[in-house]
RNA sequence: GGACGAUUAGCUCAGUUGGUUAGAGCGCUACAUUGACACUGUAGAGGUCAGAAGUUCGAAUCUUCUAUCGUCCA
């Protein structure tokens, strides 16, 4: 990197590693650029903008989904921040209970300690140490991308204030009766021996066997009932057999007693209707501390309850099986099931097994006390919101799945049997009877005791990340108001995975509404999901995750950001092979490369930085005081940032980076520099040179804005060599150009000729094999005076694009023989290759050109002949297809006539 | 089983209210290395838009059905 960082022109080639290393996070912090503040909003008068970091786990460690998510709200508060908004990114993480709590374990259990050793106090000791320590790794890795949060709010879940505001929103939902304790069947997951809420149990489909056990009949020898189960070690708690009241087959049965098998118990048989007839043999085994479904029907029937499966999924019974996982006892109990001449036959079965999400383990139904939040009533006001698009989402048709989960809620389990997290805010009291306070003190005053246990569970940690659109902004309870609040709640987007929608995207909109009165944002962005190129999802265990660190150290960070978003559809899975960045890196160096162009002809034409300065900053590219090119540049631009500003308010990012590169590559430089170099080197006056030279920049310098919500670094790198300026200042509090539909307007059909003749002339060069070092000379025949004059105004154009000597046809001239003839929109060129060409091509050739032209034209006449088609269609569609026919029909005549001069 | 989404060139994808002889990037073929760029330029090959039926003057685009794949919920 020059040491000037105000030299004139670039490095020759672009190095992405200085780039990025000069314009950092860390130097956009320390000037305290993406700073808000709520004053600007609140007496500045400014239109806020916010978005919500979804706060990243502290265990975790950066992904390219995090990448593809993170540049998503880059793009959205950088953009909002260049269009005048004061724009608040707020950042943070995820305390993450169990995940965390699992990791600092491990950890200890290599130092050969457990988790009881240490005692509660103890342990959350080395989980806040560990936290210190590691729980930053995904923040300083969030910063290499170049994200623009606001860093002073950066708030941790088990921060003061947010733990504050759990405990808070805990005590209120309580004393308004939507929180409650209860003993229900729940999801329990062994390893962790946690409860889990319904969303982190995910259903795989598991082959097992469906066992056929007949159980004899009390009081009729000889007489059996037989029901298929998956679980025949939970036969041991049996409490009942059901039939349907509907089913022939049992009525006489309702009412008897049956023996349980191996345990030697008599149970009864029941009817009801809750049993499918239809499946296995109509005859359903209850047990009711085993199954949510068996449990409802025990408390119909006032059934008793037994338990035979511990909290570590190893069995409690006195039958023989204690001790044993409840895999083994599932194999064991078939064999003395055989044995006892119970077992009637087994058959293979794939059904959906509900499996704990984190420790990947089959969750077992576990009856016990519990807190659960109330859902329903929370869930009204959700789902209006939605429904009545006061919350948009985008795509729209996630709109379904929410409607879903909020029409048939359930109520949430909230507590945990973890030690990190923030403790259930209820004691105990030596009755047992349970009073929820904000402290111990205020607990012993409701309880008139101080001989109070608080509960030793933890809340589900998505307890404190449903409050956190109100928790980073400052809130910490019921009442709480402050600044920020004011100034940017709600806030506006929020970006994040279909995969929480349950999780934390509903249950923040209930959270926003119930303790604030108002929703949390008002747009939800779905991102794509990322796999592999094999469309397999991305993985650590299948090694097909690239690191991203190490991407951004290959490609560039800039690289990275704009190849995800140009490859990520929205609301569609995105394929990502690590080479397709090659795409971002290509065009980075593209932009360096026209860049350095056009700032080697500002040297040329400047006495010096300060002279260009001077006269740029004073620059109005005023259409009529340019050339046609130059109003031609001028028409694609604007017609880019319409684009561009629509596409941003709809939430089209991926147009976005389409519309950009499309505009620079194949506008600015395949045309508008070639069109630079032929300009200058017709030895303008100084003054034309100087206005084509700021018009380049110009135009240079607003797409460099555009592009910067995409390409945060180089963007900033080339703004800050275009005029010399503050190492203070940034391209990232600039002002995007807005779009002017005077330029986008502007008549360019000319310039649009051009390109064509050019294009036209090279297809023949090539098809003729002209070799590179031949200048052949171009006969042109214009189709009207006007086309005469724009092509004569830029014949020098013409020659060094086509590479030809171009010029008119003098009056009355005929085709030359030696040529290779064709027309563009009526005018006709020749290309006189004189020794090169074969008659016998050329004449295939236009043989081949009439017959498609021809084919054309007779679709054309039969459209328009069309009876139907003149009817009905709209008049500019009609004028359309007429001048495309008049067009088609015009090169048809010459194209024949061509070739009729070739046969003489 | 229910809901939603997808199916366009060898690969990955654009194609916004139906009016295109259907586009891009990568890959492929040919040519070109004396001044922005080989991380390049120029030209070219390559698709009956998953299949069927329908609506319409006109369908990649709308409707229905079928097939395959994916996601979520049972």
């Amino acid at each position: 990197m020059s040491d000037q960082p105000e030299a004139f022109n670039l490095e020759k080639t672009y190095n992405h590693h200085d780039v990025e290393e000069r314009w950092q996070s860390a130097r956009w912090e320390e000037f305290g650029l993406f700073h808000a503040e709520s004053s600007r909003v609140l007496d500045g008068g400014k239109q806020p903008y916010t978005v919500l970091m979804p706060p990243p786990n502290v265990t975790g460690s950066l992904t390219l989904g995090h990448v593809l998510n993170h540049t998503l709200q880059d793009i959205f508060i950088r953009y909002s921040r260049m269009t005048g908004h004061e724009a608040l990114w707020l950042p943070g993480t995820d305390h993450a209970g169990i995940a965390t709590q699992t990791v600092v374990e491990k950890k200890l259990k290599k130092e050969g300690v457990t988790r009881h050793d240490l005692g509660r106090k103890e342990f959350l000791g080395h989980v806040w140490q560990w936290r210190e320590e590691y729980g930053d790794l995904i923040l300083r890795q969030l910063r290499r991308i170049g994200i623009s949060c606001d860093w002073r709010r950066n708030l941790f879940t088990m921060d003061e204030g947010a733990s504050k505001a759990v405990i808070n929103a805990f005590i209120t939902l309580y004393r308004d009766g939507l929180i409650y304790r209860g003993r229900r069947i729940i999801n329990w997951c062994p390893v962790s021996q946690t409860a889990l809420s319904d969303e982190e149990v995910i259903m795989k489909p598991r082959r097992d066997k469906l066992v056929y056990v007949q159980y004899a009949l009390a009081n009729h020898p000889g007489r059996f009932i037989t029901i298929a189960t998956v679980r025949p070690e939970t036969i041991l708690a049996d409490v009942a057999i059901a039939v349907n009241p509907q089913d022939p087959r049992y009525q006489d049965l309702v009412g008897e007693l049956a023996i349980v098998p191996v345990a030697g118990r008599y149970i009864p048989v029941i009817a009801d209707d809750y049993v499918d007839i239809e499946f296995g043999t109509g005859a359903l085994k209850i047990t009711p501390a085993h199954d949510p479904n068996d449990y409802a029907v025990a408390l119909r029937h006032n059934l008793p309850i037994l338990s035979v499966v511990g909290k570590d999924g190893r069995m409690t019974d006195e039958f023989g099986y204690g001790g044993m996982d409840r895999f083994a006892a599932r194999e064991k109990i078939l064999l003395d099931l055989e044995e006892l001449g119970n077992l009637v036959r087994v058959e293979e079965y794939e059904h959906n097994v509900g499996y704990s999400e984190r420790a990947d383990v089959v969750v077992e139904p576990y009856l016990s006390e519990q807190w659960f939040v109330k859902m329903k009533p929370l869930a009204e006001d959700a789902l209006r919101v939605v429904n009545e698009g006061e919350i948009h989402f985008h795509p729209p048709h996630w709109i379904n799945t929410y409607r879903h989960w909020m029409e048939n809620i359930q109520d949430w389990c909230i507590s945990r049997q973890l030690w990190w997290g923030h403790r259930i805010p209820a004691w105990y009291d030596p009755d047992g009877k349970v009073w929820v306070a904000s402290t111990y003190e205020e607990a012993c005053h409701l309880a008139g005791t101080d001989k109070l246990v608080q509960d030793d569970d933890v809340l589900d940690t998505w307890f404190s990340s449903w409050l956190w659109p109100l928790t980073t902004l400052g809130w910490t309870g019921e009442k709480s108001e402050n600044l920020d609040l004011a100034a940017f709640y709600p806030t506006n987007t929020l970006v994040t995975g279909p995969d929480i929608i349950f999780f934390w995207v509903a249950r923040m909109i209930m959270a926003g509404l119930y303790f604030k009165g108002d929703v949390p944002f008002r747009d939800v962005y779905f991102t794509s999901i990322i796999r592999d190129m094999k469309g397999r999802k991305l993985s650590k265990s299948l090694g097909n995750s690239p690191d991203p660190i190490k991407v951004m150290d290959t490609y560039g960070t800039d690289a990275l950001r704009f190849t995800i978003i140009y490859i990520a559809p929205l609301g569609q899975d995105v394929l990502f092979g690590e080479e397709k960045c090659e795409l971002g890196r290509n065009f980075a160096t593209k932009i360096w490369n026209a860049t350095r162009l056009v700032f080697m002809q500002r040297e040329k034409y400047f006495i010096d930085q300060e002279e260009f300065s001077a006269i740029y900053q004073q620059f109005d590219p005023r259409p009529e005081s340019l050339d046609l090119a130059s109003r031609w540049l001028l028409a694609g631009y604007h017609t880019m940032l319409e684009r561009y500003h629509a596409a941003f308010s709809q939430f089209r990012v991926n147009d976005i980076v389409r519309l950009l590169y499309d505009f620079f590559w194949g506008d600015y430089c395949d045309w508008y520099l070639e069109a630079l170099k032929v300009t200058l080197s017709g030895e303008p006056s100084r003054v034309e040179a100087q206005r084509v030279v700021c018009l380049a920049v110009s135009v240079l310098e607003g797409t460099l804005k555009a592009l910067h919500p995409v390409m945060p670094f180089i963007t900033d790198e080339i703004w800050h060599h275009i005029l010399p300026r503050s190492e203070r200042a940034s391209i990232a509090l600039s002002a995007i150009p807005s779009s002017d539909s005077a330029l986008s307007a502007l008549d360019v059909r000319g310039f649009i000729l051009i390109q064509k003749l050019v294009a036209e002339v090279r297809s023949l060069r090539s098809l003729f094999g002209v070799a590179h070092n031949i200048e052949a000379a171009l006969l042109l025949r214009p189709a009207t005076e006007g086309d005469r004059l724009v092509i004569e105004a830029h014949l020098p154009f013409l020659a060094a694009l086509g590479h030809c000597k171009p010029e008119f046809i003098g009056e009355g001239g005929e085709r030359p023989r030696h040529a290779a003839g064709s027309v563009v929109e009526g005018n006709e060129l020749f290309l006189l290759l004189e020794g090169l060409i074969s008659f016998e091509k050329e004449q295939a050739r236009l043989q081949k050109e009439i017959g498609n032209i021809s084919s054309y034209v007779a679709s054309l006449k039969k459209k328009l002949s069309n009876a139907g088609f003149a009817d009905h269609a709209p008049k500019d569609v009609i004028e359309k297809e007429e001048e495309k026919l008049r067009e088609a029909e015009g090169n048809l005549v010459k194209l024949n006539s061509n070739l009729a001069i070739l046969k003489e």
